[in-house]
DNA sequence: CGCCTGCTTGAATCCATTCAAGTCGGGTGG
DNA sequence: CCACCCGACTTGAATGGATTCAAGCAGGCG
């Protein structure tokens, strides 16, 4: 009667070298939800009650400040985990999960942590691993805000998102869900009218093309240069 | 035959809820170092031979990017583990380690590390503790340059440092180790300038004392409510 | 069709950096 | 023991990158 297939997950980086009775037996605890966009699938603060695998679409994490301004931490793409406070051994979340993009999500209760990491080592290993490379990701930003202006750091922000998301259109490297000016200038620390400013010098020297809650990268390269400091500014 | 000691690190967070008898085992593979300031324990792509416990002094944790600017990621305090790429599935470090003051540290040879992680469970899982908390700490930086301005992350720094390594002195809560205006501009992502005529504006107003690679926090309270915008600029 | 939300674009302002001297202090070598 | 010298620090002035302020535009959804 299990309407949720081990196929679903059995290729995803978090179950590798799992046996496949132990992936119906994870299966068995998780639920299925749909996540409209710009839906919220936990919130910042709030008691960690489950934990979280992306099936499909894409989700930003947000983090609030005090005085109500956001960060986005990064986005989460298919096949990543996410909302996993337990593994950190935290009580609630540290930040919010919003759809980009409808989503397909998979939910465990939060109790069952403990449980998987204990009865099914290399999930807990590669959890692990997902909070190392995390930690890593979280050191190069602040290396990139600390050192790098802010064209730089939109431009590297672009490849990133274009690496992970990027599709084959005929406009380029397109970013596979709506993104706006405001959530590019969220993520690098700036506001959006100096993005807005940058895509549009960008976009008359040809290395992209946007528009409303879009952008493809045309030319990756010249962008990877200019993230450098090493294209010239004509 | 040991020269060490268990009663050395039984109190250590690494090492919380482990048996008499593994601390020894573990022991018996540790050598011990002494590190003079300003000499390096690890540098940053090196080989990750080894893995360190910091047992006394003062370290900072530093990454240099390709143009050669410094970031000063975090300092360790005794009891802490550093060089833990291995628990992060590296192979090299990802930042040099610098000892700010003279040093006694514990070492392991990295390849001890699976062992570690699997006879000592206890110890392995206080070490991904480690790297969750690492990883929030990261998180609240990356925050912290993304929204708030020059003046209130050099407060912020220099209350992070005093609440961990302060020590009361005439002058107010004194940080316990040599630290340049430089050091701080590689903390804060600013300039060794701008901290300068900040610490003179602050000494001014009677928040701090300081001086050559010297800084003490007078009024912590007041250097608070300046970090988070709400003292009055007079 | 109208409106709301996202986007653009000038102009003014400002925070911090950069440039440029110069001072201070402490440790070392003569 | 003192003089010297280097590294840390201070401080003015000029510059500039990015923000802030202020309008106005445009495109898609209801």
């Amino acid at each position: 009667m299990s309407r949720l297939d081990r196929s679903l997950i059995a290729d995803l980086p978090p179950f590798e070298g799992m046996a496949p009775a132990d992936l119906d037996r994870i299966l068995q605890h998780a639920r299925s939800l749909l996540v409209a966009r710009e839906e919220a699938i936990f919130e910042q603060e709030q008691e960690a009650h489950s934990f979280f695998l992306l099936l499909d679409g894409h989700v930003r994490v947000v983090k609030t400040t005090p005085q109500g301004q956001q960060v986005i931490v990064r986005y989460i793409s298919p096949g990543e985990l996410m909302g996993i406070a337990h593994a950190l051994g935290r009580k609630t979340y540290p930040a919010s999960a919003i759809a980009a993009a409808d989503c397909v999500v998979l939910a465990w209760p939060g109790a069952l942590w403990p449980d998987f990491a204990a009865n099914f080592p290399s999930f807990g290993a590669n959890t692990y691993k997902t909070v190392g490379t995390r930690l890593q990701d979280a050191h190069a930003q602040v290396i990139e805000m600390a050192t790098e202006q802010v064209e730089q750091r939109v431009a590297r922000a672009l490849l990133r998102l274009v690496k992970q998301t990027g599709k084959k259109t005929e406009d380029g490297l397109l970013i596979d869900f709506p993104i706006s000016r405001q959530d590019i200038a969220e993520m690098t620390g700036t506001t959006l009218h100096t993005v807005s400013r940058l895509l549009t010098a960008w976009e008359e020297r040809g290395l992209v093309r946007s528009g409303r809650q879009k952008v493809a990268v045309v030319e990756p390269h010249k962008l990877f240069l200019l993230a450098e400091g090493r294209l010239p500014k004509a």
